[in-house]
DNA sequence: ACGATAAAGTCATATGTATAACTTGCGGCA
DNA sequence: TGCCGCAAGTTATACATATGACTTTATCGT
């Protein structure tokens, strides 16, 4: 080995630089391994390392057979990853969805902070409630950097055919790879126990969730406010 | 390829084998990959890749110049993936831990059905409160089967150096590899509220979590009830 | 007795090659 | 036309080998 840097790490920046500016688009082909293996002056082996980390991390879908794709997440993908609610049967279902409010206004300091943003940097606020059969179960509060998404608007938030996730991916080509949410129980305020059909001060779990891409820069600001009646979150620790 | 099983994953089930059946120790050294490689008759390679599917796994973890050990769960590590609470700066901090109750009850129908025991099989009851500087934050209701701990009495549990999973593995050999939690919010009882020198009916995080062991097998159930006023659940999704 | 150095053992990285499993598309045959 | 089968291309698995990085132990000289 020449360097102290090793040559899978290498490539696999190498990699991940394509697939982020897009010099691949999403679900398209990438070259083959033993292609791959030429153009970066290493064996076959060495290309699979540094794939298969990307693999691992949804970065890049190998397919026997096919080839290796870079990473287009499904709604039933991001459902499975990113969407943690589950019913009294430990059952994953799809809610509706109904944006309550749209508006572009200037990041408070917290808001600024999480999205590494300047202050008052121009953000979009989204307001959204989520139910199961005409039940409201989760209401949520977006934060958008208008820098990333600029353009956004009512028309392209409903007519999107997926998730929020899946939008940010589609128009504004925006990989979210990682969520960190931070839960904590809380009595409902009016407006929440409103929208959620609870009494005032009835305990709901809320979750503030950060929303990542590559290198871990932050996309999104989350604050989510769920009835847990008959929903729960459910988390997985551990073995992978 | 001779046959349809894959070689490496045969390897992998052989060494898990041997890690359950206590074959090698916790915290000893296991063979080294040329050795294991003659032993099973295949190239290091495929060693390679079967025992780096059991680090990721944690079953297993590898030294570089030392060795390859079973895996020990140091409190450290335990802490780090089995105790998602952090306090207002999401540092992890270490709790005070104190029993409350100890005692052996037939099993309900729904902790029997989540522990995979007959119904009515006997089961170990502990109730637990952990504090942070003399502030009790979490209050924990542990169901353990008798049958997996024979002989766990009060004196044991206090005299613990570290984690509960750290007891068990280090008393009946039982490795907890993941857990399954499930989160809602709900309004203290008064028992509970006392406990966490809440009012009676304030929010608190209620977390129902089970502990599996090697093939998912079921080991312990846990309701759990959390004061989210100066911590809360860090939960990550995607990205490994 | 002590400390520096050498040697051996182990995992980590990397190469090169071979074969199996799988998908796709093309061409020939009925 | 339609369909069957085969060839080509791609990833998956496996082997053999070489070298680097790191740790532990032994050796040797002072």
């Amino acid at each position: 080995m020449p360097d102290s840097t090793k040559r899978y790490q290498a490539v696999k920046h190498a990699l991940i630089e394509d697939v982020r500016h897009a010099r691949w688009k999403r679900g398209e082909r990438i070259p083959s391994e033993p292609s791959l293996a030429r153009r970066f002056s290493v064996s076959v082996g060495t290309i699979r390392q540094a794939m298969g980390e990307l693999v691992a991390e949804h970065v890049l879908v190998r397919q026997q057979g096919r080839g290796t794709f870079v990473a287009t997440y499904t709604r039933d993908y991001l459902l499975n990853v990113f969407f943690p609610f589950v019913d009294r049967n430990d059952m994953k279902r799809l809610p509706e969805s109904r944006m309550l409010d749209f508006r572009k206004v200037p990041a408070t300091r917290e808001v600024a902070l999480a999205l590494a943003l300047p202050t008052a940097a121009p953000v979009y606020s989204i307001d959204h409630l989520m139910s199961f059969a005409g039940d409201p179960v989760i209401f949520d509060r977006i934060r958008l950097p208008v820098v990333r998404f600029a353009g956004l608007d009512r028309h392209r938030i409903e007519q999107r055919d997926g998730t929020f996730f899946g939008l940010y991916q589609q128009h504004f080509a925006v990989s979210v790879l990682k969520t960190v949410e931070r839960l904590v129980a809380v009595a409902a305020d009016a407006r929440t126990a409103a929208l959620l059909e609870v009494a005032p001060g009835s305990p709901v779990l809320k979750v503030t969730r950060t929303a990542l891409s590559y290198r871990d820069a932050p996309v999104e600001l989350r604050t989510r406010f769920v009835k847990t009646d008959d929903i729960a979150y459910l988390s997985v620790l551990g073995k992978r």
